[in-house]
Formats: structure tokens, sequence, C-alpha cells
DNA sequence: TAGGCCATCTGGTCCT
DNA sequence: AGGACCAGATGGCCTA
């Protein structure tokens, strides 16, 4: 499903088009085996565990887990509130308090990124191990781009298909051989036999349209 | 080394 | 009050 032979080759170029260098520094990225080291990853698993994550050199990272805070005064002491809300608190309630909001907040994150590779393995790009995972923001963008055109892609068949019944119509009444009916199923467009260009597909040429494929 | 991308922490705001 | 959501800040990793 989610494989590039579903799209045109220009018509996926066209998609990557309007991504600019992020999209493609993703896809160059891949070049040796360490191209995708960290991105090769699983998903987070849905119960965190710090030592599981390629990323758990980030500092931060060292306060993750409910209850693996040794509390260090020297990184988030009560004193931080300059408003005074927490002042009136117990320090060790704070803290609770503040590492629940943390890992609620580490597993809303971790969903949205489940999220997203759900969304990168639907969408046409090249899913091979030699190529760096989409950025989110290349995912989000070529997600948009792949709709537009799929809902480009929907609107064209269903002209054809108008097309096609008119066509039939027409030829069982002996009017016209197919192709080269005087009637054309869009108004004001009486289409030569041989049209400079197809009317059925004012946005360009298309693949499934005899008249645009056809060289004369 | 600069820039891109990312994970995480944090405080604020809104909603139930 | 508690949870969801958001945006800013921070620091790590990687690539050109």
């Amino acid at each position: 499903m989610a494989d590039l032979k579903s799209v045109p080759a220009d018509a996926y170029l066209s998609l990557a088009q309007s991504y600019g260098q992020t999209f493609y520094g993703a896809l160059r990225g891949g070049g040796g085996p360490d191209a995708a080291r960290n991105y090769a990853g699983a998903p987070p698993p849905l119960d965190f565990n710090p030592s599981s994550r390629d990323r758990s050199g980030d500092s931060s990272d060292d306060q993750t887990g409910d209850d693996e805070d040794s509390f260090d005064p020297t990184k988030s002491s009560p004193t931080y509130d300059n408003e005074g809300k927490l002042i009136g608190k117990k320090p060790k309630e704070q803290r609770s308090l503040r590492l629940s909001i943390n890992a609620r907040e580490r597993r809303r994150m971790h969903d949205l990124n489940d999220a997203l590779d759900g969304l990168r393995s639907v969408i046409p790009y090249a899913h091979s191990p030699s190529v760096r995972k989409l950025s989110k923001i290349a995912t989000l963008l070529l997600a948009k781009n792949y709709i537009l055109m799929q809902a480009q892609a929907l609107e064209e068949m269903r002209r054809l298909v108008a097309y096609l019944n008119q066509g039939q119509t027409l030829s069982s009444s002996s009017l016209a051989p197919f192709g080269q009916s005087s009637v054309y199923p869009y108004p004001g467009t009486n289409v030569p036999n041989t049209p400079e260009k197809c009317s059925a597909f004012p946005a360009g040429t298309s693949s499934l349209c005899k008249h645009c494929t056809d060289k004369p």
C-alpha cells in the first residue's frame, strides 16, 4: 500500500516539490549503514523505559520514569516558581506532582509520535533501511500533499467515468465511435477529434485519458 | 562548527 | 482538582 510504485514518478516529485530542503535532506541522509541508526528504532514502548531509548543520554531523561529521580536540588528546586504558587506545598508533594505531569506529557508525546509513525507507514516514500525516516514536519507536509494528490486523482477518475458513460450511451445509439463524439461531457467544450489539449482535464494531461496519451 | 531534528521538562491555559 | 494541550527552553545527537 505505502509503496512508491503506487504513485507515478512525476507525481511523487511534485509531492516532494513543496518540501524543500527538509524532505530532500531526509532522503539524502541515507548514505551509509549508520544513516538510519537512530531512526530505525521501533516506536517507543507503551510503558516508557529510559534504558530502551536511543536518546537516553539526554540529561533530562535521567529524571524520567516515575520514581527514578533522586531529587536534584540544582535542577528543580521548589524555588523555581517565582510566582510563589508552589511555595506553600511540601517539596516532596511538588516534586511528585511534577513527575506525574512530566510522565503524562511524555506519554502524550509518545502517542503523538506513534501516530506520526502510523502516518509515515501509509504515505508513499522510500521505506528502505538506507533512507532516513521522515522528519515530523516532512511527514505532515508530505501527507498533506499526498491527500491533495489523491483527491485530484479521484476527481480525475470521476470525470473519466462520466465521460466513458456518456460515450457508451452515444455509441449504443450509433452516433459516433467512442473518442470521436462531438459531445463532450463538459458544457461548452466541443472537442475536435484530435484536441490540442484535452479539456476533460483542465489541470493538465492525464494518463487515464486517451486524448492525453495518444500522440497525433 | 553550525544547523537541523529530536526528547524532555516546564509553566500556562482551557476543559471536564 | 486533575488532565489535555500547547509553546518555550534546554541539551544531545547527527550531518554537511
